[in-house]
Order: C-alpha cells, then sequence, then structure tokens
DNA sequence: GATTATATATAAGCGCGCTTAACTATTCAG
DNA sequence: CTGAATAGTTAAGCGCGCTTATATATAATC
C-alpha cells in the first residue's frame, strides 16, 4: 500500500502539469475557433453523453437556459450542433453534435493524446506498458462513477 | 512494446476523461472567483515559472500586452500578483503570485487531485501503485520536454 | 547626447456572453 | 377543460475582455 502522503502528491503534480498545459491550449482553441468556455463544454457534454436536452447543460454549467439557448444557436449556426424535436415530449429539444462538431471537439482530445504522446515515445515498452495499464484503471474508474 | 492503436487509444480515452471534467470545474472555478481564462492562465504560468515579466505572459496567451496589463492590474488589486520593478531593467516588471494567489490557484489543482483520489480508493493497492508508477513518468517526462 | 527600440500603462471603443423579464408552446393536475 | 408547471426562445441591457492607438519611462545604439 502506497503511503497516502506520497499518493496525494505525485496525483497533485500530475494535475498541476497536465492542466497548466491543457488550460493554455483550450485558451488558443477557443481564439481559434471562435468558440466559448460554455459552447465548448456544450460540445464536450454532448460528446460525452450523446444527447440529451437544453436544461441538462444549462444545469450541468450552471448558467441559465436563455444563456444556453443563445450559446447552442449559434453551435447550430456553426453547422456543429443539431437540434431535433424530442417526440415523447414537444418541449424538449434534443441536441446532438453534428459530424463537423464531433471533428472539432475531437482535436482538442487529440492535441492532448498527441502531447501525451510526446511524453511517452522516449520511455521503454516496459514503461509505456505500465501507463497503458494505469490509464485505463483511471479511465475505467471514472465511467464508473459518473453522474 | 505495446500496440501504437492501443497505446493511441488509451491516452486519448483518458484525455477525453480528464477534460470533460476538468473544462467543466474550470468554469465553475471561473464563475466563483470572478477570473477570466487569461487571467487564471496567468497565475498558472507564473506558478509554474516562479515570475516572469508582462510581455511573456502575453507572448504565452497570444493576446496583446494591452490586454495583459488589464488582466493583471486587477490581479494586483485583488491581491493575488505582486508586482515589482526588475533592477537588471527598470522597464520590466517582475510579476510573481501573492501567497493568497498561490493558495487560490492551488485549489485547481487540487480539486482534480481529489477527482482522482476518488477514483482511485477502491483499486488494489498493487493497481495504485502502476497508477504512482505511471504518472511519476508521465510528469517527469513532462519537465523534461519543457519549453 | 540624440535617436531609436523596448516594456508597460492608459484610453476609447467594440463585441460578446451573461442576466432578467416577457413570451410561446407543450404537458400535467385537478 | 381549465389553470399551473415546464422547456425553450427572444429582447433589452450590462459588464468585461479584447483591440488599436497613444503615452511614459527606461535601455540600447550610433
Amino acid at each position: 500500500m502506497p503511503s497516502t502522503e506520497r499518493f496525494s502528491e505525485v496525483l497533485r503534480d500530475w494535475a498541476q502539469v497536465f492542466m497548466h498545459r491543457s488550460a493554455r491550449d483550450f485558451k488558443h482553441f477557443m481564439d481559434e475557433s471562435g468558440l466559448s468556455v460554455s459552447q465548448l463544454n456544450t460540445m464536450m457534454r454532448l460528446y460525452h453523453k450523446g444527447e440529451c436536452g437544453l436544461s441538462e447543460i444549462s444545469g450541468h454549467l450552471g448558467i441559465s437556459n436563455a444563456a444556453t439557448s443563445q450559446a447552442v444557436d449559434r453551435l447550430v449556426q456553426m453547422g456543429l450542433l443539431g437540434r431535433r424535436e424530442d417526440p415523447q415530449d414537444r418541449r424538449v429539444k434534443q441536441l446532438e453534435l453534428t459530424d463537423q462538431g464531433r471533428t472539432l471537439i475531437e482535436k482538442v482530445f487529440d492535441s492532448r493524446r498527441q502531447w501525451m504522446e510526446g511524453l511517452t515515445d522516449t520511455l521503454t515498452p516496459d514503461q509505456q506498458e505500465t501507463i497503458i495499464d494505469a490509464l485505463t484503471l483511471l479511465t475505467r474508474a471514472a465511467h464508473n462513477t459518473e453522474d
């Protein structure tokens, strides 16, 4: 059993490195794509959940339905989101990423993947195997503890 | 040697999970703290580099010096940053985090650490050890390949 | 020492994302 | 069937972060 202190320290260091790097790239991506923090979060949420109504996104982000509606509207105009009536409850508009939207948001994840690949390509196969095992564990755990 | 495809897939999945979660918390943190994307990036950069001049931050973020100056000014007023003349070149104002600023930005990293701890606390000691090893490798690699 | 370049600050103005409030359409409850 | 609740849109207005342009102070160049 690893010491709790050491464990926390390692997680914290990794969080720091990962976030420092991704926060910066996040800003650049926003500038290049012209998307806001809320719009990017909306797309990530839809990428993650597949499809959902507008109010759920408002709740997820902590902004008003009006703000979400406006953000979504611009995304639809840009061709990144599709919006269709839910036949079960016609008040609800189900949102989902278009292929174009999916491709765009995947760029964000992919640039992070490339960065990590750059970090690992000088490591030994054993070390790379360790990283695969660890990230697989973490990713699986994250999917299990989801809201 | 792990297959390249499998490796990329694992990295990509982890990037997706980590970013989905941290982008959302990032937005909430911005709202609670009243800080902008640029201000948070500025603080992360200073946390990372220790101390640097204003123009370097502008370059890092891809915004004008005027914008950086304004952002920094608000951070100084909030007591999160210190600004002092560089004795070597008195045109330069060296910026650094105050204790208060450091404490605040550490909350961002710490909430990510807590999230990962939550993901790992049901794993076996062996699995936890694997994660420690992997993240240590990644963090070290990141520090080596730094600009 | 005069000129030019650099580092930062300040000012004016624009665009945009947010909020509240008002409105439409649909569903639910009695 | 009527009234209340819910999902989303639209409109008006505010605050803020960005840009360009201008100003100031210091440093480097000749």
